[in-house]
DNA sequence: CCTTCGCTTGACACAGTGTCAAGTTGACAG
DNA sequence: CTGTCAACTTGACACTGTGTCAAGCGAAGG
């Protein structure tokens, strides 16, 4: 759908802005940083981009399709068990957190301050809410869902606690190798939701 | 100690930024705006904090002083076993984040940016760290860690679960009433930690 | 040949941080 | 009473970054 936008001009400032976003997560890079390394004037990117937070929503839209997140989300989509699915689940999004963490970030810095950034980058947490809500409920349907808990309640509990922030704060901050937080995503969260 | 400042022109800078921040923790408030709440002129502002990071440092000792942090967390530190001083150290957190809230967003929001505020942050972390620490500790001399889980890596788990930001995903994201966070991070907690 | 589209160049307004210099005021010492 | 000093004020400035505007340029297509 997106991936229409072929147009190479913008496909060069997006591949620019995603790599620079990518090499550097935390630091906010200016405009003109995105329009030299796109090889391309400031204003040129302003006629293809208006706001910065717009241009941060498209490259969040570009990098998903780039990565074809339907895809990996098959596995999870066709798991039988509420067990293997949220397992399925958490696995795909230990692999895909680590390849969108720096325009994530991104988002989220201006998440604070900007009313669109913070549309898209709600608009992406719903999407992956109903990933996660979908593997509670498979889980509920299995009987498998701890006492206690309600499909809405267990829900923010997954989502906070596989959020993009949480990993940064593992891995990061407290310098986890991927393995390690694979691992205990999957134990824990069977901790935090299961019978 | 820190409360030895008691300059009443510093004070009031103090006191107007914390309302500030607390009345609005997302955005971040100009300089002269905080001088203007104050009273005073932006440049006396200046003349106490020569930069904007060090105002913010210098309010999340003051909050952390005037709220008495070494009363509340007694219970904590006087309990007789691991699972007390657990349930103790999380009712003291769970009561304390909303109270510090707007001014540790504050900090996290620079922290990305400002390598003070990024060391101001790493220093409270710290210190919340310890505590999540001590109380893994005392789980552990109790025989009460769950098997598999080493010192270390249950404290990372403890103080990522009990986060700022974990904290405001589910009370401010997820909209729940703060006592539902608090009986629910008891439980989890219990979950993630224990045998 | 002339238009139009996509881009460039260079200017500008605006907000916010931090700096500087000169002036005011009030308290306190001699 | 006078002089001094510290704390504060006023008003300017430089700098960075965003977003806007207007004029120009070059190549593709009617």
């Amino acid at each position: 759908m997106s991936s229409d936008d072929l147009n190479p001009t913008r496909k060069k400032i997006l591949d620019a802005t995603w790599k620079l976003l990518e090499a550097n997560p935390a630091r906010v890079v200016p405009m003109s940083e995105i329009a030299k390394t796109s090889g391309i004037s400031r204003q040129a990117v302003y006629l293809h981009f208006p706001t910065r937070a717009e241009l941060l929503i498209a490259v969040t839209r570009y990098t998903g399709d780039q990565l074809k997140v339907d895809e990996l989300l098959a596995p999870s989509r066709a798991a039988e068990t509420g067990e293997a699915r949220l397992a399925a689940y958490i696995d795909f999004w230990a692999t895909f957190i680590p390849q969108i963490y720096g325009v994530m970030k991104a988002l989220l810095v201006m998440r604070d301050s900007d009313e669109a950034a913070r549309a898209a980058w709600d608009d992406r947490m719903a999407a992956f809410r109903e990933g996660c809500e979908a593997a509670v409920k498979a889980l509920k349907r299995d009987g498998q869902l701890r006492a206690g808990l309600t499909v809405p309640v267990a829900t923010d509990l997954l989502w906070t606690w596989m959020s993009v922030r949480n990993w940064e704060n593992l891995t990061i901050d407290c310098g986890w190798p991927q393995s390690r937080y694979r691992k205990l995503m999957q134990e824990t969260a069977r901790q935090l939701l299961m019978a």
